[in-house]
DNA sequence: TTGAATTTTCAAAACTTTTTGAAAATATAT
DNA sequence: ATATATTTTCAAAAAGTTTTGAAAATTCAA
C-alpha cells in the first residue's frame, strides 16, 4: 500500500474510533494526521489535508491542546502558528487517561458521596438495592482510580515491564 | 435525601455519564433505573417511570440485552415480560470490557495489521514516522489486549485482593 | 500609528442521532 | 379460529452536534 493511500484509511479510522471514545470525528482526524506527520503543520495545512473549514480547523486544534495531546510550536521567521502532536502511544494513553479521570471519574465518585445514605427504613428492599448499588460502584470507582493512579504515574518501562511480568 | 430524588438523581447522572462512554443517555437511564430496582420492571414501568415513548424502552432494552447487561426475566402468571440487570458492578464492568474490546478494540489492531507495511523508501521521514505510529499503536494494543483479558478472567476477589496488592 | 496576515468567534446551516407513536407482527387465552 | 394483550418495527419529527464562513479580534512588521 503507498503511503497517501494508508495515511487516509489511519486518518479515516482513527476519527471513526474516537467517536467511539466521546472524541469528535473531526477532533480525532486532526489528531490522527498530526502524529502521522513528521514535521509541525499549520491551520492551512489541516485544512487542506482533511478539506475542513478554517473554524473547525482551530476549534477542534484548541481542545486537543487543552486535552495535552497536541502543542503549538513556534518556527523561527514564520509568522503561521504550527503544531505538533505526542508522538509516543503511551503518553498519549497516559494523558487521556488523566484528562477522562479528571471530567468524568472524579464527578462520578463525587456524586455516589452525596447519594450514599438516603433517609428511610434500612431494612425496605427499594432502600437496600439502591444503597448496594451505590456503595458498589463507589468501591469498585475507589479502586479504579488508585488503579488508573499508579499507571499515570509509572513510566512506560516500568510499566510494561512490571505489569506485564505479573499479569504474564 | 429521600430514595426518590436519590434514585432520580442517579438515574439522571449515569445518563450523562453514560454519553461520555458511547451509550446513549437513554439506554445508560434505563440501565441505572434497572441497577436500583430491587424487582425486574415491565417495559410499561420502565417508560412511566422515565417519562419516555414504548418504541425507545424496547429498542433500548434490547441494546442492553445484546450488551449482556440485562436480562428477560419471566414471571410465572404474568403475560408481561419483565427485565433485570446485572446488580454486581464488577459483572458489569467485565462485561463492557469484554464487548468493547471486540466492538473497538480488536477492529483496531487488525487495521493496525494491514496498515503496518507500506511502500516506498524506508529512510522518507515521512514513512518513518508513519511506520512507528503504526507501530506504536500496534505494540500498545497487544499490551492492553493482554491485560484487559486477564482483567476479564479474573474474579472480582483474585483481582481486587493481589492486583491492588501489587498497586498498593 | 497603519495595514496586512493570522487567529478566533459564533450564528446559521448541515448533518447525525434519538425519540415518538401508530401500524404490523407475534404470542396467548378462550 | 378469534379476540386481546404484548412486543417489535420503522418512517417521520424532534433534538442534539458539528461545520461553515464571514466578521471581529489580535498580532506583528514597517
Amino acid at each position: 500500500m503507498k503511503l497517501a493511500e494508508a495515511k487516509a484509511q489511519f486518518i479515516n479510522s482513527w476519527g471513526v474510533f474516537g467517536t467511539y471514545w466521546g472524541i469528535n470525528r473531526t477532533m480525532a482526524q486532526i489528531h490522527a494526521l498530526l502524529m502521522v506527520s513528521a514535521d509541525p503543520l499549520s491551520q492551512d495545512e489541516v485544512m487542506e489535508e482533511l478539506k475542513i473549514s478554517r473554524g473547525n480547523v482551530n476549534m477542534n486544534i484548541r481542545e486537543l491542546i487543552d486535552w495535552g495531546l497536541v502543542e503549538r510550536v513556534l518556527i523561527p521567521g514564520e509568522r503561521k502558528e504550527y503544531f505538533t502532536a505526542e508522538k509516543d502511544i503511551w503518553k498519549v494513553a497516559t494523558q487521556i487517561i488523566k484528562e477522562r479521570k479528571k471530567r468524568e471519574l472524579d464527578p462520578m465518585m463525587k456524586l455516589m458521596g452525596q447519594l450514599e445514605d438516603v433517609e428511610g427504613d434500612k431494612k425496605d428492599k427499594d432502600v437496600k438495592q439502591f444503597t448496594e448499588t451505590i456503595n458498589g460502584i463507589k468501591r469498585f470507582g475507589q479502586q479504579a482510580d488508585k488503579m488508573l493512579d499508579v499507571m499515570v504515574k509509572a513510566d512506560e518501562n516500568w510499566f510494561i515491564s512490571s505489569l506485564m511480568r505479573f499479569f504474564k
